[in-house]
DNA sequence: ATAAGTGGGTTCTATTTTGGAACCAACTAG
DNA sequence: CTAGTTGGTTCCAAAATAGAACCCACTTAT
């Protein structure tokens, strides 16, 4: 972060911290909503727009942005007239993690109205799943006490 | 979802879909670093608002909405005049893995300036950590091929 | 041949959110 | 008495979003 200047949201990109940079790609109202219908396997425009009730103005501009940064690619899937679609690339499908996590706290943070919800579950055994961070290069767990931010000056 | 009719921003915290949940509380521009802040040690309204760079009234709204979630709460940390500190409860604390996805994901999806940047290191080893979900229950790494989203149906 | 439908948008206006700056209340320190 | 601190609120301007209509290049149905 620049301390004791204004950040506007439009510089968080440049943002020495990965919070800030992240969530100038992925940090509005609607981008993760996208990203999940992705995952769902939704790759059309039309789908997108009326599963989510989005406006399709807000939406084409999200997907150009998803695009530009690498998180979605455009693919023709038809010529005469061109059509395109929408895919996750690896640093989209990298986001899994992070969308996993949103779910597992909001089912337990913020409660489904009803008992309707949607849960994750293995694909093999069809239980339902607890998601817990570890370090891949030691094993053991991730928590507030276990790690540190560390500032690594540029050049 | 309700799919077939718009969803509003203001209903997403009554949508089946715990993603929409989520988002609902952590889903705008500024929260998440709010909430990045408070892992941070920050407490104070003015702290915050110097650090980040976000205009107060916007600020005054955010904590508010993140007290009405129950992620951070309110307390008196001296009398006359009365002053308030916020600090995360254990529902925001159970915020960490999301925070920490998004920054592990950040680092090498979206490039900082220069090489100046933040990561994450072990608090004893002082080693950078390689964060990877797992399920508690099994122990096997959670990946989009192994898990799915199941809907179960309210009464 | 003409009409209606499809997919992926753009354009327009109205409403809502943000940004930026000033102001305020209740004290405390000098 | 004056300035500073803390945690806000109030005001207006600028930007983002909602909602609806329109568009273009086709394809399919009548």
């Amino acid at each position: 972060m620049v301390y004791g200047e204004a950040m506007k949201w439009n510089d968080l990109g440049t943002d020495p911290c990965p919070v800030a940079r992240g969530l100038s790609v992925i940090g509005d109202r609607w981008t993760m909503l996208v990203v999940r219908e992705c995952f769902f396997g939704i790759r059309r425009f039309d789908q997108m727009q009326e599963r989510l009730g989005i406006t399709r103005h807000v939406l084409a501009d999200r997907l150009r942005t998803l695009e530009a940064a690498g998180v979605l690619r455009r693919e023709v899937y038809q010529e005469r007239p061109v059509r395109y679609e929408y895919r996750l690339t690896e640093r989209g499908k990298a986001l899994h993690p992070v969308l996993v996590s949103l779910i597992a706290w909001a089912n337990d943070a913020v409660p489904p109205p009803e008992q309707s919800s949607v849960t994750l579950v293995s694909r093999s055994t069809g239980t339902p799943v607890a998601p817990v961070l570890i370090d891949a290069n030691t094993g053991s767990p991730i928590t507030p006490h276990t790690i540190t931010a560390q500032r690594n000056e540029g050049p």
